[in-house]
DNA sequence: TTAATATATGAACAAATATTCATATAAGGT
DNA sequence: ACCTTATATGAATATTTGTTCATATATTAA
């Protein structure tokens, strides 16, 4: 066992406390860093950005981001994973969509927050 | 050359011209990613929300997520280099906290995507 | 100025993730 | 039934990310 593990230095226990009882209000952490995980990706925030207001198919995607259509159909499956986006079938094409707004909203606020920082606050 | 890329099959030439002129409007893209990449682990996470609305230093974020202050110090450096979290001196102590509110909107819309999902939207 | 505290950082290793290639499946056409 | 198209998936490899351990730096106290 690690020492630094057991014999741990705290300097305010009672801001520890605050922020122990503040994360259990947020009771999927996993799950929220998940959906942060899906969104990492340049490639997979592009099929996302895509997606907002139409549908496409994994040809397209493929194309939009020059890759191979595997490539692009493993990226989509984290998406599908992790409750992105969804898809409809009509005959041999799949057109995958956006599950709800929540993605856009993200992407907003993350464009909020780098263009803020690129001014200089 | 992979003959895939290049000889290259486009079902819908049109969307796939909406989604090249859509991303053109957010520049910042890879910016973007980094963002969510910072918030894509568990333990960043936590860190950021025990940082809403109070200051801590490593050694109590380190309690916190019960790791070692140097794992703690390492994560909290990509907050840091991804613009996330600054600090400030007082004596030897280091206090981390949130840049702006941005990281919060952000933490709230995932927390919403999420429980939404769990109750079957 | 020596020692102790608080934190940062570099390098090595371990674990997770992405990409490629080959193959599988599912629908539609002939 | 057989072939083609559209997409998915498994396995292997390549790349990225995280953790640990040792060491470095900065501030304060003795």
């Amino acid at each position: 066992m690690n020492p630094e593990l057991c014999e741990r230095r705290i300097i305010h226990e009672d801001r520890l406390q605050i922020a122990r009882d503040y994360l259990g209000r947020y009771a999927k952490l996993e799950s929220m860093s998940d959906l942060f995980k899906a969104m990492a990706d340049p490639g997979r925030l592009k099929i996302l950005l895509a997606l907002d207001g139409q549908e496409m198919c994994v040809c397209d995607l493929a194309a939009l981001l020059e890759v191979s259509e595997s490539a692009a159909s493993h990226q989509i499956r984290i998406l599908r994973t992790m409750n992105l986006v969804k898809n409809r079938r009509d005959g041999q094409v799949l057109y995958y969509r956006l599950v709800d707004d929540h993605v856009m909203q993200l992407a907003r606020v993350a464009r909020d927050h780098v263009t803020e920082l690129a001014q200089g606050r």
